[in-house]
DNA sequence: CCTCAGGGCTCTC
DNA sequence: GAGAGCCCTGAG
């Protein structure tokens, strides 16, 4: 069982399983983790700035304080036992194979807020440009928070947003979702949607209520529900899980939502888990094999 | 159910 | 250099 501990330069998990911060923070759930060339990761997490430094089975968060262990633990979902979940997706042939290339994925718990905002980018977007936005976004709004000599920003409030322009989002680089952007960041402040009340709903439900919202659709519904709600029975379809489930489960012209329903319906309270080994799987074969 | 346009950048040719 | 494609959605 892990354990937090303190040390000279801040808290370190002791003791962890089914952990490897390359694979958490490279199979697309999160835009604010950056890697640096020792193999540690610097971020920002819910206001927090922290290098994170993975010594085998001991995870060190470098500026982090011995008061927020509740909060690490909840956002690197450390209560859920993912050998358990491995072993009922190993039943199934492609999982079995997904799952040795991405075995220490862990889902994580992150802001609502800023979960919607990322994944409304993220439509029709690359990774890299989906970081910068978020980025720049963070550093006109959020707060500043100062560590390692370096300043930080904390991803913004919705209040913080109410008041920016669909324009002012375009100049930081999201595109034309600019608009969906300051649609959103109004229904929210204004109450036409509150995310505490939909993340209570049933995942059906909850998954309506968000693809009101412009710039939602179904894939980015099902990865807000998932990366940001716990809704783990959520499937979502990108791209790369298209390619994955068309080649090895499915004909190559099946629809988008054909491909959902089947995921959901056969892995059902394990979908989202599935999805995010399938993703980091198929993009291994970035290039190889047809994809 | 379908098709298509829609930042801007990067990879491919 | 042009063209395709990108963790896709909204409009038609």
């Amino acid at each position: 069982m892990y354990k937090f501990e303190e040390y000279s330069e801040g808290i370190v998990i002791k003791d962890v399983k089914d952990f490897n911060i390359k694979h958490i923070f490279d199979c697309g759930q999160c835009f604010r983790w950056n890697e640096d060339k020792d193999g540690s990761y610097v971020g920002v997490a819910n206001k927090r700035a922290v290098r994170i430094i993975q010594k085998d089975n001991d995870i060190y968060l470098k500026g982090g304080k011995a008061q927020d262990k509740d909060f690490w633990e909840y956002y690197f979902d450390l209560k859920r036992d993912y050998g358990e979940i491995k072993n009922k997706l190993k039943n199934d042939d492609v999982l079995n194979e997904a799952i040795k290339y991405g075995e220490g994925i862990r889902i994580l718990n992150q802001e609502m807020f800023e979960i919607v905002i990322s994944f409304i980018i993220s439509a029709n977007n690359r990774i890299p440009m989906i970081k910068r936005a978020v980025e720049n976004i963070s550093r006109s709004f959020g707060d500043k928070i100062e560590f390692e000599g370096k300043t930080f920003y904390s991803f913004p409030t919705p209040d913080k947003l109410y008041k920016v322009s669909a324009d002012e989002f375009k100049s930081l680089g999201v595109g034309f979702r600019g608009e969906y952007i300051a649609s959103a960041v109004k229904d929210i402040v204004e109450g036409n949607i509150s995310l505490d009340e939909v993340s209570k709903l049933q995942t059906d439900d909850a998954h309506k209520e968000l693809t009101k919202l412009k710039g939602i659709g179904p894939k980015v519904a099902d990865c807000i529900l998932l990366f940001s709600m716990q809704k783990h029975d959520a499937f979502p379809v990108d791209v790369w899980v298209k390619r994955v489930m068309q080649h090895f489960y499915l004909a190559p012209d099946v629809s988008l939502n054909k491909i959902r329903q089947f995921g959901r319906d056969k892995f059902g309270d394990l979908a989202g888990f599935a999805q995010q080994y399938l993703f980091y799987y198929a993009r291994e074969f970035k290039g190889k094999e047809g994809f």
